[in-house]
DNA sequence: GCTGCATGATGAA
DNA sequence: TCATCCTGCAGCA
């Protein structure tokens, strides 16, 4: 379930169970051996997110990088830990926590060289803690010189960091924007909106350690706990389906290579 | 048991 | 635009 939300709650947790001690690191699946034998033993320091990427600090300015990809998953066992299923990548092991990776994009050994390539490649994350008015012009230059549509423009991690394919789906209807709409015809207003619900929706999905972009009232429920399973999204995964808002089934297409979502009378615009 | 799908990204053509 | 890499799990026989 990796969107820029779950990796920012990752680093906050992993600093919190693990920071500050020294760790038996080790790669069960024998991918990483090389990297975790390095790191074995060594003081986990800080970790930071920056759109859909983790950096792991440790003592003697080693950097593990971590992506996620589709697939990447991360468990923390506590009481009792199980044995490392045959794909887990990485074990880090603490005093009182055990934090199992698998299947991800990227588990790696980076100098610094490296990571400042990854941070280059990036937009701004709207997740990140000094971005302020700033991100907002930096996304507009971004869009503005794009033909693409925006909902292909909002996946490509250049423009924004950590938008993935539910947020931008939901963050689109919010807005009321057609994902066609070529990036560069979005006004000025629009991209603040974006910009805004992205912001918000992200640090919602963070603190929540889930993705509910409906809000409650909408569906006769009084607060987004009571959401039910099918209720927390407006246009993700429901074609076919009535819109929350005026009935009207929602529609699907792919762009980018990934399904899309919209409603298409709330959401007028091209086509 | 097998198949297909998934909240991602890259590199070749 | 396509093929490819990452893994787990729901849905089906």
């Amino acid at each position: 379930m990796p969107e820029g939300h779950t990796i920012h709650r990752y680093a906050r947790r992993h600093l919190e169970t693990l920071g500050g001690q020294r760790l038996a690191v080790s790669s069960p699946q024998g991918r990483f051996a090389d990297g975790a034998a390095r790191l074995d033993g060594r003081r986990l320091e800080e970790v930071d997110a920056v759109g859909k990427h983790l950096f792991y600090r440790w003592e003697g300015d080693e950097t593990l990088h971590v992506h996620l990809g589709l697939f990447g998953r991360f468990r923390t066992h506590r009481a009792t830990v199980p044995e490392p299923s045959d794909g887990t990548r990485l074990a880090m092991v603490g005093d009182e926590a055990t934090v199992y990776l698998s299947g991800p994009t990227a588990c790696e050994l980076i100098g610094p060289d490296e990571e400042v390539t990854i941070r280059e490649r990036l937009g701004p994350d709207p997740l990140a803690a000094g971005v302020n008015g700033d991100g907002l012009a930096q996304v507009r230059h971004n869009l503005s010189r794009r033909r693409i549509p925006i909902g292909a423009a909002l996946l490509n991690q250049s423009v924004v960091a950590g938008v993935g394919n539910v947020y931008r789906a939901e963050v689109l209807f919010l807005a009321g924007i057609h994902p066609a709409t070529p990036a560069n015809e979005v006004t000025p207003d629009e991209v603040r909106t974006i910009w805004e619900l992205t912001r918000q929706q992200l640090r919602r999905g963070e603190r929540a350690g889930r993705i509910v972009t409906v809000d409650p009232h909408e569906v006769g429920a009084r607060s987004r706990r009571d959401l039910s399973r099918d209720e927390r999204l407006y246009v993700y995964k429901r074609s076919g389906e009535p819109c929350r808002r005026c009935g009207m089934a929602i529609a699907a297409g792919e762009m980018a290579n990934r399904t899309i979502w919209w409603c298409p009378s709330c959401q007028d615009g091209a086509n």
